[in-house]
DNA sequence: GAGTGGTCTAGACCACTTG
DNA sequence: AAGTGGTCTAGACCACTCT
């Protein structure tokens, strides 16, 4: 199987990476370069480039060149979702309390609330196979009209609840990991000892502009949950023939 | 300002998926209709179209069309770095014990040796402002020539450690994060009670053809290290004038 | 002023899905 | 057979950097 031209030229220079023939700050040929070089045209020489400065390995400086990137090692991708383990087992809720509050001073912080508005809070606990597994505080400012259907708060996960009628490409989240043990009243609800070591998860949810919409925390059995993350260059396997030099 | 006609294409079709009017499963006009529609070159509406696919709004079927993702909501950016909490506060590490040792079954199932191969151990205890933070150990395939100089063990990151001469850029990552507590050895390492509730990070490294070159757990106080995570749409910032329909 | 990347055009051929 | 996206070409103009 022959590649297209600009997947060959691709392959070639990220081989060059991997070979170190290529280090990181070095400037690569130009277009003007490549495309002579390789005997195709700039087009597809920019191709070949732009699919490089996507996957991360070079970036390019208008009016110098381009030049191979420091790759960037710290940063991970991170699965979760509240309703669904790692293995994929998914989560039932059951509801322990739905309320509409005046916020205190903590709430009002942390939903960045301009005036004193009030908020929702649900506590629910999560089960999977009729086993107690977590347990779920969220908080959310008050709008007319959300609907708080038990149902629809028994199945649905943080942004379905807080983002009715809202495109979900328009929100933010954020999370916070934590180790932490469970105390008292977590504990009893959690049917565990106390000092049972529990992954908290903070969620936070906002707007494309940044207003906090949702707010909550997550315990976690740490038997139940363990967090995956995996970092790794060139996901899209672009595996193929090199072009010949 | 004005922006240039393929961000501006791009935008205009951005905005109709955050208003709603673009649905996910929605189908886009094909590239010769939005040509003509624009009055721009069909080179310019695909420039458009994969700035799209790129971010994560729409794919697509050739022969078919482009058509609106169903947003990815469950992965998320994790920053981490052994030598740097979230913060930014440097650490520092002290040696505990490095060696070549016999693998064990365990190790040699985890860092799946083909045959019995000698393994290094390397064992520190990590400090942030002369406080005991975390406790570390790694293991990695003995390899002839692999540099064990004191200083590099006590600066480096885990893949800086395993992968010296290999490139960077083609080595994989994964993380496993726990929460467990302090017990008898660790308690007395990290000098605190046992139950004292821990993050512990699973590390494993991966050369491209999927050998195991390292293996490593790392237990952190949970007051010094808190995780976090974000997500987000189209975290490249585009946000420039929309195209007039 | 020569070279670099950024943008845009018009036109061509292909393989594929659909009716 | 008509339409779709995928690939590639040759040529043009711009703003920028470097010396």
């Amino acid at each position: 199987m022959i590649a297209p031209t600009h997947l060959q030229l691709f392959n070639n220079i990220k081989n060059k990476i991997y070979k170190g023939l290529l280090k990181p700050g070095d400037m690569l040929p130009s277009e003007n370069e490549l495309a002579e070089e390789y005997n195709i045209s700039r087009v597809t020489v920019r191709k070949s480039l732009s699919l490089l400065e996507q996957a991360g390995y070079i970036y390019s400086a208008p009016g110098k060149g381009y030049f191979i990137r420091e790759p960037v090692t710290n940063k991970y991708i991170l699965s979760f979702n509240e309703m669904n383990n790692t293995n994929g087992q998914s989560i039932f809720s059951k509801l322990l309390e739905v309320n509409v509050i005046p916020p205190d001073a903590d709430l009002m912080n942390e939903l960045k609330l301009p005036e004193e508005r009030y908020v929702i809070v649900i506590k629910r606990l999560f089960f999977s196979d009729n086993t107690v597994v977590a347990y779920d505080e969220k908080y959310m400012p008050y709008e007319k009209g959300l609907p708080l259907v038990e149902r629809e708060i028994k199945c649905a996960t943080f942004p379905e609840l807080a983002c009715k009628n809202k495109s979900l490409f328009s929100i933010k989240k954020s999370l916070k990991i934590r180790s932490t043990t469970s105390q008292g009243n977590i504990s009893k609800l959690l049917n565990i000892e106390d000092n049972h070591p529990l992954l908290e998860i903070e969620q936070k949810l906002y707007t494309a502009d940044n207003k906090v919409i949702g707010w909550s925390k997550t315990y976690y059995l740490s038997e139940f949950l363990e967090l995956n993350a995996y970092w790794s260059f060139g996901q899209n396997s672009y595996e193929m023939n090199d072009m010949s030099e």
